[in-house]
DNA sequence: TGATAATATGCGCAACTGCCTATATAGCCG
DNA sequence: CGGCTATATAGGCAGTTGCGCATATTATCA
């Protein structure tokens, strides 16, 4: 039964990574092709440092796929799964949002409090 | 382009409610069959407060639905979608253990210091 | 009404997270 | 080699999180 908590344990991690803003932001720009850390740090407007460790440590999770090239190194989701299941997320959330179920509104209000409000990336 | 930073915010709001080990064995008490608080504690064999405080905070994200019956309160997963979700990525994960994906370890090794590692629940 | 059971909440703490600044490392080119 | 660009890492700080203890709230029952 130990082993049954440890899976939790795994999957809460998983989604963990997906827990984020900036990853999320990360994951949208690299689902479909790779891109060197210069282009995700443009496109995101999110400073060097901060993207630089949110990929290292997408990439640790395995969820992120990485290839030197030279000066630079290319991100990509090694998952398409994983990427399914943004997706899948996304269009239940919109569904919510649609259906004005409970989540609407209160998903909003639960966000200052948790993410992605007060620090700017 | 702020309203899309802003769904960035929401979904990963969303992903957060499931990146939680203790909320997530709540998740797979309910999912079948509503259970009251009493009921989850015991099972989980955590503290009465800290359920009630994820139950609590798991129901204004919308995930769970509350009914209230004399003395006891019965919750379940709201949305069948969200259970679905949840399965499709325990396939995903057990998928890449058994293919031993980079995930394997690395997620195994990212866990001691995120969750569930070192406070007891 | 008072005792008891079930659930929720205020408070505080230790751990974790995400961010920034500064700096290190690595590859390229002159 | 020295400068330059691209990426990663160290140190530290403020905000957040999950937890437990004690307590409040609500409902049942005698």
């Amino acid at each position: 039964m130990d082993k049954l908590k440890h899976a939790f344990d795994v999957v809460a991690s998983y989604f963990n990574v997906l827990s984020e803003p900036t990853r999320l932001r990360i994951m949208h720009a690299i689902c479909e092709e790779e891109k060197s850390v210069s282009q995700i740090v443009e496109e995101l407007g999110a400073t060097q440092t901060n993207v630089s460790r949110h990929l290292n440590m997408m990439h640790r999770s395995g969820v992120l796929t990485r290839r030197k090239e030279g000066n630079q190194v290319y991100y990509r989701a090694a998952d398409p799964a994983m990427v399914e299941i943004c997706r899948s997320v996304c269009g239940r959330i919109a569904a919510q949002i649609d259906a004005k179920k409970p989540l609407r509104g209160e998903l909003l209000r639960l966000l200052p409090k948790t993410k992605g409000k007060k620090r700017a990336a």
